[in-house]
DNA sequence: GCTCGCAATGTTATACAATCACACTGAGGG
DNA sequence: CCCTCAGTGTGATTGTATAACATTGCGAGC
């Protein structure tokens, strides 16, 4: 997981930008700790419930720091003593999504934690097809072909899917 | 469905551009064969095989014109007589997909006929989240901020997903 | 003709993803 | 104290996708 979190430009708020230094392994204990603070603090700000259910999903996923299936999340619940049964995790999961703490990789149907959170921003990702890492940057779904598109037809774009599948540098390496 | 195969430019080979028109019902019927000629045409060019299960498929999404799931598609194939197991949708939607007749909506999981065949594209597809119709356009992967991320990090775009959900034109002027 | 190889199809079963319906709890607010 | 309501736990169900294996049908070469 050499090459998470890099993000074309500077980014509000990076979550773990130690990963971005190549095979040094970064401090990601702390890194987990301090965006879950982050979390914690900007839910109290905010008037969200981070429940006991909900921060373990986030801890899950920034701990992973890779995208995660519904039931492999779900798994880890069982694991720790919480309920076993999908709504437990797919509840947990909408609630991160809708406050845009973790996001949804449709081609995967999972679910990854988000690199800056607290920014308004629409993710755009580049997924590994060979070892399913998963790296988040910014798109701009109001300008080029697509935003052209839209504003010719009169379609009102409210959110876009923006997924790149291919390789990673370290797999294009190894090939 | 009336705002649907708009395209941004002129494409090649675009299946049904009477649709363009607004409210003025193109002939369908017509529409349909074409495609489906054009279809058998290039695949007995090009050496690939337009079974009975392939051709069905294509002509249903053909016919819809609009985003279909695995397992209606499966009842259609079922009411023709053919096999109504999974596997014999999903492989038949496998073959199209992977020679570009048509289309797999990540955000829906569902499948559209593509709307210019036989060119060489990356389509992006506006998704109306009221009426479920769902129009391709182009999209220009290396292009914008997301080329510029996967050259930066060094990672290799083999395909992309653009998906965009809002109002269409006919859903916006109800509200 | 016969058999081999190969692609497509059929069939069973199962894994993975998502939602529904309902009961229970526990923290506020009258 | 009771009520409300958001969050949680649980069982059941539906939808999406694949694994594994048997069968069919057709052309190439013997
Ligand atoms: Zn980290
Ligand atoms: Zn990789
Ligand atoms: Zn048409
Ligand atoms: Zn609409």
């Amino acid at each position: 997981m050499i090459w998470n979190n890099m993000t074309s430009e500077a980014t509000p708020n990076p979550v773990c930008d130690d990963a971005l230094v190549g095979f040094h392994k970064h401090d990601h204990k702390n890194c987990v700790e301090t965006a879950l603070t982050t979390a914690e603090a900007r839910c109290k700000q905010e008037g969200l419930r981070l429940t006991p259910v909900r921060r373990k999903v986030l801890e899950m996923l920034l701990q992973e720091h890779r995208a995660l299936g519904a039931y492999a999340i779900l798994d880890a619940l069982r694991e720790e003593g919480f309920g076993s049964q999908p709504p437990v995790a797919y509840r947990a999961l909408d609630f991160l999504v809708k406050n845009g703490f973790v996001h949804k990789i449709e081609r995967l149907n999972a679910f990854v934690a988000c690199s800056h959170p607290g920014a308004d921003h629409s993710p755009a990702f580049m997924i590994c097809r060979k070892c399913d890492a998963v790296a988040e940057a910014q798109s701009a779904p109001a300008k080029g072909i697509l935003g052209a598109a839209a504003r010719a037809t009169g379609f009102e774009i409210e959110r876009t899917v923006v997924e790149a599948e291919g390789l990673c540098p370290s797999c294009t390496e190894k090939a």
